[in-house]
DNA sequence: CACGGCGTACATCGCC
DNA sequence: GGCGATGTACGCCGTG
């Protein structure tokens, strides 16, 4: 996309962005990184959580495979309810 | 993981983790879960704004190319700074 | 689903799908089923040979990219033959 | 990978490949395509099927999402094995 | 240090 | 034709 503000035609010429475009990508790309940020704090974070588990003898991999289940318990009861609805709108209950 | 508060031997013996090590295993979990929640949230806000960007008509791809080069910017500028702290300390300057 | 036998109504009363329509599922079942393994096999034959050629030295992401090109090149090369296709027969030559 | 049979460096230095390697490259080059072209196939029979059962009045959402739930089902089996596997070993059962 | 697993990003496709 | 969903590929990290 090359102007936001301008652009009507959906043609590939390139042409330079309006200020005002400009000025909205830059508030983007800020917003972004910002959560960017937050999140690899909490990767770091989550690394570190690992590593004090481990350093206490816990068994990793048997430690995320807990939470990999637990979060696939989770999943399977969204798609249960998800499945349930899809076949209340089949037989015409909704 | 055998037990993080008596197994100090590693051998193969079955054994019940003590109800504190459960206990400590239960603070991991939440302390686990607590996190990735959180990351899950950042990575939903993520994809909203992405999608606000995409429907004022910027070309998503373009704005992610954007983002990656200027973490590989900043990535190469820390790299940069930390050779030349190396530097500086190897010739007697720290 | 309502029943594919019977239904010429779209009306959303419940109704069970007759047996028909049930077996006829259970084959569309099967057949897809039977596909998807199929293709996960071949799947993992392809991970398979770019493992052998990993290991006998070569870089996989090259080869992908070799991969990649070719496919291109076999989509252009089948673009510009539908539009030769198009021209002679917009001039009566077919 | 610039040469599979002379590289033992892991250096980047841009060189020709030996005609063995080439001769490979291309063996190489020829299963993937191979590969690849049956799978597009067996993709190109699962749209045919769907879409005939489409045209029987199935509901193709509704059909995907049976394949999917069985499929599930198949890998939390699969799952469950292999933390059952997981606990015994932990336990030095193996 | 090389490998495999995991999470993320891209592309494709079916649907609307 | 845009949008959402799904399958595939890439990069990263932890591990042996």
């Amino acid at each position: 996309m090359y102007d936001a503000d301008d652009d009507q035609s959906h043609v590939s010429a390139p042409q330079a962005l309006t200020s005002s475009s400009k000025e909205k990508l830059r508030q983007f790309v800020a917003r972004i990184e910002t959560l960017e940020t937050e999140k690899s704090e909490l990767a770091e974070q989550l690394k570190e959580v690992y590593g004090e588990a481990k350093s206490l003898g816990f068994d990793t991999k048997a430690l995320r495979a807990v939470i990999r289940l637990r979060k696939q318990d989770a999943n399977d009861r969204a798609e249960a309810e998800m499945m349930l609805d899809l076949y209340l709108e089949a037989v015409g209950e909704i």
